[in-house]
RNA sequence: GGUCCUUUGGCCGAGUGGCUAGGCAAAGCUCUGCAAAAGCUUCUACAGCGGUUCGAGUCCGCUAGGGACCUCCA
């Protein structure tokens, strides 16, 4: 049973072999921090976050390099002007980095509150400046860059010649050159398809550095270049990005990395579907965006409610990542009671007693075990998260119903109720990433074992007044009490 | 305009040509002092038309709707 990941080179799913046995080298573009992220941005990394984790799992040493772009990103689309960091600090007054510092922060508070490890490397473009250089130079030397009054260009049609330039994609050269906007002669460039390198900076620019060509600052696409050389090698295993990334930013990447080291950098790339909202994909130009502070809180005109962050995380899951996800408040209402009602019965099987026997109902044993079997073929089947969570729900009743005695507690054999134990925790927490929504203090524990106790001592007089004025003043304030069979009480916060 | 993707039951969504994914909602029943929770049952859909096939949601063609990329964006 082997791992087949879908690559965006080849548009088919291919059985992952990595370069070095035992370990995988992953790079994935990162946020440019002269904004929020919103929830859009934040659905790639969580995306592979589980890619991440489920590395892990399978036991590899994983090297994930993510990086933070925070210099170089142009506002337009011509390679002039301000970049976007130069163009905020100027609007609040205040120096680049501290925008960058700002967003970088919060770019990592939300990260944390998703759940998302960190990566193994998290490396900034200002702190590879001269790597990009180098790089631009070597280019240069190879004959594939050229320099025009201190900007750097890329020759694209000449790489053309020898390498496929939109082989990421799959389009050809002419396509591209009718789909791109004649810029009226007044460009510097020799073809219009050609990005720049380095740019050359205003003595009034904010962000820029001494090099070869004078005073600038680097393109966009050469960092992730640069640094995915500098932590990974010229050849890594997987390279990753949210799908708007592979027309331009990682075809020039390719580009580059030929140009430069005669090797295309990744052996697969992968690209995460857009996040939309009401069919429209949500991005930063359309300002339809939600940041993850507005759902967590609820404030914001298009949410009826406020959604955890585990929630958020569960409603992802549920889609496979190369699909588009539409974002609603019914299906996050949808998430949020089906995440309440798997990880009930996950906590119901932590509880389930441990039996020396074997299996009495062989049949459901065997089912169980069936369904158990196919976690891990589902996310070698290019990770597919929404196929396990189907059958998790159908473990779910069986579960329940053992907790309940409707299934006597021996039906499944020891070892298959371990492993049921096993393969939930590893999938939920680990791989998943989802946590417990319901932990209070062990004050509160012992507050709620009293609270049960009275409830319990009322029941029993049947002074059904003062039992149900404990779990109606105790719904009231979040706090849900079930009776279950055989007169036992569990709770749970809302 | 070019390239590509997509269209699944009330909603969200998974689907390797042959057997009901799953979640949410809804309805009925069981359990319960009542309620909630839980369990059981019901709800069999694949945009339209045509084709290939013994058999298609799944392959092919056409038509219609939606979307993405081609320009900064995960």
């Amino acid at each position: 049973m082997s791992l087949k990941i879908y690559n965006t080179l080849t548009r088919e799913k291919e059985e992952f072999k990595p370069i070095t046995p035992g370990h995988v080298g992953m790079y994935v573009c990162g946020p440019t921090v002269y904004s929020d992220v919103h929830l859009g941005n934040c659905r790639t990394f969580i995306s592979f976050d589980i890619i991440y984790r489920y590395f892990k799992y399978l036991g590899y040493k994983v090297r994930y390099v993510r990086n933070i772009t925070d210099a170089g990103h142009l506002e337009g689309d011509r390679d002039e002007g301000d970049d976007k960091f130069s163009k905020i600090a100027r609007l609040q007054q205040l120096e680049p980095m501290e925008i960058v510092q700002k967003y970088t922060l919060g770019f990592r508070d939300v990260m944390r509150q998703f759940n998302c490890l960190p990566p193994s490397i998290e490396p900034t473009a200002t702190g590879h400046i001269s790597e990009q250089i180098r790089m631009a130079q070597q280019i240069i030397d190879n004959g594939y860059g050229y320099v025009v009054n201190g900007t750097v260009y890329f020759d694209v049609e000449k790489y053309n010649k020898e390498k496929p330039y939109g082989i990421l994609t799959n389009r050809k050269m002419e396509e591209l050159l009718e789909g791109t906007r004649d810029l009226g002669g007044q460009d510097e460039k020799k073809g219009r398809l050609d990005f720049a390198l380095w740019i050359k900076a205003k003595p009034e620019h904010l962000m820029q550095w001494p090099s070869p060509w004078g005073m600038g600052f680097p393109g966009w696409h050469i960092e992730c270049s640069a640094m995915s050389e500098k932590y990974l090698g010229k050849q890594f295993d997987i390279h990753g990005g949210g799908m708007d990334l592979a027309a331009t930013h990682h075809t020039n990447e390719i580009a580059q990395s030929q140009a430069c080291y005669h090797t295309s950098p990744a052996n697969i790339w992968m690209h995460t579907n857009m996040l939309t909202v009401n069919g429209t994909r949500m991005s930063k130009s359309l300002g339809n965006g939600f940041l993850p502070g507005e759902l967590f809180t609820g404030n914001h005109p298009l949410l009826e409610k406020a959604y955890a962050p585990n929630v958020v995380r569960f409603f992802m899951l549920q889609t496979h990542y190369r699909s588009t996800l539409d974002f609603s408040n019914e299906a996050l209402q949808a998430s949020e009671k089906g995440l309440k009602r798997l990880w009930d019965a996950y906590e119901n099987l932590a509880k389930l007693p441990a039996n020396d026997t074997a299996a009495a109902d062989a049949e459901l044993d065997a089912n169980v075990n069936k369904l158990l079997n196919e976690f891990d073929e589902f996310m070698n089947d290019d990770f597919n998260t929404a196929k396990v969570l189907g059958n998790m729900f159908e473990l779910v009743p069986v579960i329940n119903s053992i907790k309940d005695g409707l299934i006597r507690a021996d039906a499944l054999s020891s070892q298959t109720l371990e492993r049921l134990r096993q393969k939930f925790k590893a999938y939920l927490e680990d791989i998943f990433g989802l946590q417990s929504g319901s932990a209070g203090n062990e004050k509160l524990g012992e507050v709620m074992d009293m609270l049960i106790g009275m409830r319990k001592e009322a029941r029993a007089k049947k002074d059904f007044a003062t039992s149900d004025r404990i779990r109606d003043q105790l719904a009231a304030i979040g706090i849900q009490l079930k009776d279950e069979k055989g007169g036992a009480m569990s709770w749970n916060l809302e």
